[in-house]
DNA sequence: CGGAGATAGTTCGGTAACATACTGTTATTG
DNA sequence: CAATAACAGTATGTTACCGAACTATCTCCG
């Protein structure tokens, strides 16, 4: 019953795997009141020091949209994970900060994170891992020449 | 400015090239108006023979839950790609089936995702592939182990 | 310096995915 | 055979993602 014609395989299989990682991740995670996302915004965040990072800073760092991580923002922000702060130099800008309870909610997700990751991990080699994270990279990279950076993220150069 | 502790490395990655392959996908499709889950869809259909699938056949085909099986169906129905039709067995259930408009598309859309697909996987050679499609089938079965089978779409043992 | 264009953020509308809860219908079993 | 469980599909509400259009700034060049 295996696939014939297997050309796109790989491709559905990443879309899966991401949607099944996904859905797992935010199960064990809902009960702590936040989603695998929103995590992931708090975890580049705790790289920004006490400045923080403008919205649209985080969203390079991200690879999304602004958008996207403007409704990320409002969420954390209503559970009053981080916070919005006018930027000093840039009227336009805000600056999002880590509040104390981010910070420790931060460093509770950390041990569940570990142990969700060795499930899934389960049965596959460093080495392969090592080769998954080369392959991704590469997969990745073409992706971004293919201009599938969101709009409204990188500065539009052509007209 | 490498990442010092990586262990979850491989996992965003995998979310970010499934998002970004997603994104390139809907871009390059959308002047065919259809999307690429919409697009799995019909493929799945097609080896359906005359008698199509019920839509929860369908969902676990695609490893997603009915509701959103429900809804892709919908917008595929709207541009009459697909028909659904009443079961003669069973008075539930709703047979879908691909229209000859639905089939003249995905004959169409084959081409066009060759192209794409060898443009995401340039400078990836054909055992890079091959263990990529392994190691992210073994992902898949720990995440399904892990109960990432969408609720309603298994069949729920325990009361 | 003043207007044109770039940029930061929001608002709006759409797709895709989820869970939970509900309506019928079928199947089981006591 | 009637009550109950299982199942197919829909409804409703949430999160996450996208693009396009808009407002308020900022920047830069003529």
């Amino acid at each position: 019953m295996a696939n014939k014609k297997a050309p796109f395989r790989a491709g559905f299989l990443i879309h899966d795997a991401s949607r099944l990682r996904r859905t797992v991740v935010d199960q064990r995670l809902r009960s702590h009141g936040i989603t695998r996302s929103q995590w992931w915004v708090l975890t580049n965040l705790s790289r920004g020091g006490q400045e923080g990072f403008s919205q649209i800073e985080l969203a390079r760092l991200l690879d999304v949209g602004k958008v996207t991580l403007g409704g990320l923002v409002d969420r954390l922000e209503e559970n009053e994970l981080v916070e919005r702060v006018p930027d000093a130099q840039d009227r336009r800008a805000k600056r999002v900060l880590m509040s104390r309870k981010g910070k420790a909610l931060l460093a509770k997700l950390e041990v569940i994170a570990v142990g969700i990751n060795q499930e899934i991990m389960k049965d596959i080699s460093a080495e392969e891992e090592a080769q998954l994270i080369s392959i991704l990279s590469k997969m990745k990279h073409n992706l971004k020449e293919m201009d599938a950076v969101p709009s409204s993220n990188s500065p539009r150069i052509k007209r």
